[in-house]
DNA sequence: ATTATCTATAGATCTATAGATAATGC
DNA sequence: ATTATCTATAGATCTATAGATAATGC
């Protein structure tokens, strides 16, 4: 209905399939049936569409994380939940996993959007951390470090589950890294 | 002196700024002072020369693996010490994480390679973890567990880093994971 | 009037092949 | 003979701009 949205949607699944240097604007446009002009209509550049499509990403992402508790507090299991989630979206993985690391390059139009997605994931998972694990982990490790290890072990993981789903589970990693957090006393 | 290895050096600087995809072999030809048809004389193709370009860094890496034990013995020490050589050397990381999140790509020329090396690597890191810290770590985690979750950390944490060197200190918080680890009896 | 699309097109690239020429090794 | 390079070039793309035309909203 909305054609904004439909391009939107058309062209993550483009950036999924060639990530973002490899993906075409007439790829995006041919999945919509429009021609490459007629999406430039809508999204003034090439960078300014995956700005939006990340913008659009990270909105219903939120949701994710917001809805499910109803109590709207996070807790790990809610995260855990997610990476269960994950397993049926690869779609989603994969485009997420290709366009953060491509955003690493020099000049990449993303990188300050990552940048800024993970320093602000890292400052509320501490607090996730803090108050359900309290100040002190497992081996002296603190809720400031367990938050970027859980955060890496999300990315390490799909990674690997991307290159090889059958050898991979994703899920129950994940909880085997949530079981090593929780095993002190 | 070896017009190969010359060009498969600039090759990995130009994957590591641009990316595969995003590469010109032209590129890598002026890097080496040779023009694109000079460099095609070397390697046939695109593929060919990102290929044995991965082939040499794993040789390389696999050096690196082997001398400092002398003893030939891996331990998790050593890997935390690649962890922190890695440090030294952002143009390689960023060269791997960008390649291998693009091996996930439909189609993409290194998807074997990268698979492969993530299998591999998990099975000899399955009996690093055995051989160390026995059959049973903290929260009821298996060594077959540990091993994935590791390699996830080190990924993890490089994509985090190379955003925000500043903010990430990646050879604390890989010891971090491995305190978590070693935290059981 | 404004919005949605299209045709036409400029201006860059890119990979890869063909075939010439120069230098080196036997 | 073989190896190292180069010029020339085919054949695809790609992004983005300019400007036309059709449809919709006031």
């Amino acid at each position: 209905m909305n054609r904004r949205e439909e391009i939107l949607l058309a062209a993550l699944e483009v950036f999924a399939e060639r990530g973002y240097t490899g993906a075409s604007i007439a790829a995006v446009a041919e999945r919509v049936g429009l021609t490459q002009q007629g999406v430039l209509h809508y999204f003034p550049s090439k960078d300014r569409l995956l700005a939006e499509v990340l913008r659009l990403r990270d909105e219903r992402n939120l949701d994710l994380i917001t809805l499910p508790g109803e109590s709207g507090r996070i807790t790990l299991d809610t995260v855990a939940a997610i990476v269960e989630y994950n397993e049926q979206r690869r779609g989603i993985v994969q485009s997420f996993t290709v366009l953060s690391a491509e955003s690493v390059l020099d000049g990449h139009p993303a990188a300050a959007f990552f940048r800024e997605r993970y320093g602000g994931s890292r400052a509320w998972m501490t607090q996730v951390i803090r108050a359900e694990l309290g100040d002190s982990l497992p081996g002296g490790v603190t809720p400031e470090q367990a938050a970027p290890l859980l955060f890496a072990v999300m990315d390490g993981l799909q990674l690997q589950w991307l290159l090889s789903p059958d050898e991979i589970d994703m899920s129950g990693l994940f909880q085997a890294f949530l079981a090593l957090l929780r095993s002190g006393g």
